[in-house]
DNA sequence: CCCTGGCGCTCGCTAGCCTGGAGTGCCAGA
DNA sequence: TCTGGCACTCCAGGCTAGCGAGCGCCAGGG
């Protein structure tokens, strides 16, 4: 554990990098607000620091830098819980209060609203369907060759998934396998519809089957959205630093998994190395669950360099999935 | 108009720059294949050339880069039509006897099969709704203040749109609605469908009519979907050119207009300062049409930098559309 | 015992200089 | 009309020197 005067200097060394980016040198943490010892005092502290391995230097005779571990400890002792200035409060009071539409194109502009709050990469995931119930489902035939299953589920969201027919099935057999869809699923999640009550008609109940699987197997994608990674280019100066995150941050699978790890850890900010994903270690990762009735509908995150503004981040995040959890209850409820 | 000379040493000039990015010398060119006479005479053809446009130079005593107006040339006078090398096309074949599921899946995949098969970012724009005939349209009641309503088109897209209700309105209403809005919609494009006809009921034509307007609003929204956007930062060496490029390939809507906006000039290759769009100057947009039945359901194109391998683009884009609108066809017919 | 001021030292960054090489433009001769 | 040759230009890269920021260490003082 660090005494006060340490503590005290490592804050003052990590506000100072998060805002400049240059590493920090002694004189500059002497006078800061809530350090007053000189710069000698300083720069034995710093060794200590070093040798804990909260700072690190770029090469002698450099200034500091925080480490991963020197970023942890600022953000478990935060002393200011972090508020959002009035401009983006504003702003996300507004967005919120015109969203309107379809549940993706909400979700979808979200990110956008965080990314640009933030001025980071945002993500957010959409709630999945497996375990809200069922309110509607249908099939439509397209042609004599496919045809489309369609659900919307009790959260609001809607799957749909092309199924192959043969060449011969009737509008009728399509209508019927319609009818006894709703009637084994409506109410029901898709865990607990019961298949295996028969229509009495084999080529209904194939239908039937067929139609379900699609919208099962589609039920555990996970609907994601990234939004803002241009922002990458400006947080990073070294080229193939932003190849290599953009190029992650496309492989949306990783981005899912990435944030869903790090909320199932208990976490709320993974920083550099901490979330494990390799090419990612320049950058941290800021989350919070989308809680409706006690229930996790989704997650939104930002991820940015690890030298980002936690307490902003945390105050964004924060705000913006309880307002979007909000927002989502009126739907759901 | 180019005699052959300065044609082929034009084309030589360009293909050269396409591979290697760097400033082409008159040596490099007088031994290529196709031009067979002594650096001197290059270099004054060279010159010519600069100065009827079609090549530029960084600076004295550099190489010639072509210019907007070389590509142009090069592209207007290429000898072989392009083709696809048989790792790509087979990735095409595969891809497409793979594919299944949603519409909306499909798109977003054939993003990241051009993207990774031209490593240029690409751009699919979905079909519309508008003109596509209603096959199913329904209002889910999810809450007592918010339903869904979702239509299902004849072209395999679907549109769902959140309506707010008042307090009290009843199942049996939301039931009425769907109700009568399935037989003024069904079988007849949005323009097309007959609101007018009333179902006897007030309440129950306000919900329809709520519910349609949802819908119309819904379809004019395109889907757009963008991919390998991070190819960007491999094509330019200049952080904030990477920046740009990012950032305006974020704004969607920057993106469809440009696409279409091409395509409405009967362009299939817009190169640079051609296409209009300020901040892509160093971009060229390779685009095609996906047709159906003769109608146009979409486009794809692929956004690289202007030094990209322009044959190499429109077969890529060529085939992938002509692969794209079959699949999209069989869903339609 | 801890803090402080001071000194010497180490690096990285920048500017200036130089040189090698690639490329051009032009000219005279075939 | 083409070609070989020559003089010239300009960039890229390597080298050096100087500067400044920053550190570590040490001796003196509260």
């Amino acid at each position: 554990m660090l005494d006060e005067r340490k503590t005290s200097i490592l804050r003052a060394i990590v506000q100072e990098y998060i805002s400049t980016a240059q590493p920090v040198g002694s004189t500059h943490i002497a006078d800061a607000p809530g350090v007053r010892v000189s710069s000698a005092t300083v720069r034995n502290e710093m060794a200590v620091l070093e040798q804990e391995g909260y700072l690190a230097q770029p090469h002698t005779s450099a200034g500091r830098v925080p480490t991963d571990k020197g970023y942890r400890f600022f953000v478990d002792h935060m002393t200011t819980p972090g508020r959002l200035d009035s401009a983006a409060s504003q702003r996300v009071g507004t967005f919120f209060d015109g969203a309107h539409g379809r549940l993706e194109e909400l979700l979808h502009q979200t990110t956008n609203l965080l990314a640009q709050v933030t001025q980071h990469a945002a993500v957010v995931v959409g709630p999945r369907a497996e375990t809200a119930t069922v309110r509607s489902v249908q099939i439509v035939g397209l042609s004599s060759r496919v045809a489309l299953v369609v659900a919307v589920f009790s959260n609001g969201t809607i799957d749909n998934q092309t199924m192959e027919l043969d060449g011969d099935t009737s509008e009728l057999r399509l209508s019927a396998a319609s009818a006894h869809l709703q009637t084994v699923m409506i109410g029901h999640s898709l865990d607990a519809a019961d298949l295996k009550r028969s229509s009495g008609d084999a080529a209904v109940d194939l239908l039937c089957s067929v139609g379900f699987e699609a919208l099962r197997k589609g039920s555990s994608d996970e609907s994601v959205f990234v939004g803002g990674a241009s922002s990458m280019a400006r947080a990073f100066d070294a080229v193939d630093t932003v190849r290599n995150v953009l190029r992650t941050l496309e492989q949306q699978y990783v981005v899912v998994s990435l944030v869903r790890d790090v909320l199932n850890r208990g976490l709320t900010v993974a920083i550099g190395a901490e979330h494990g994903v390799e090419p990612l270690v320049a950058c941290s990762v800021v989350v919070a669950p989308v809680m409706v009735d006690g229930d996790q509908v989704g997650t939104i995150g930002i991820l940015g360099p690890t030298r980002m503004d936690y307490p902003q981040a945390l105050a964004t995040v924060d705000v913006v999935s309880e307002r979007l959890a909000r927002r989502l209850g009126e739907g759901a409820a």
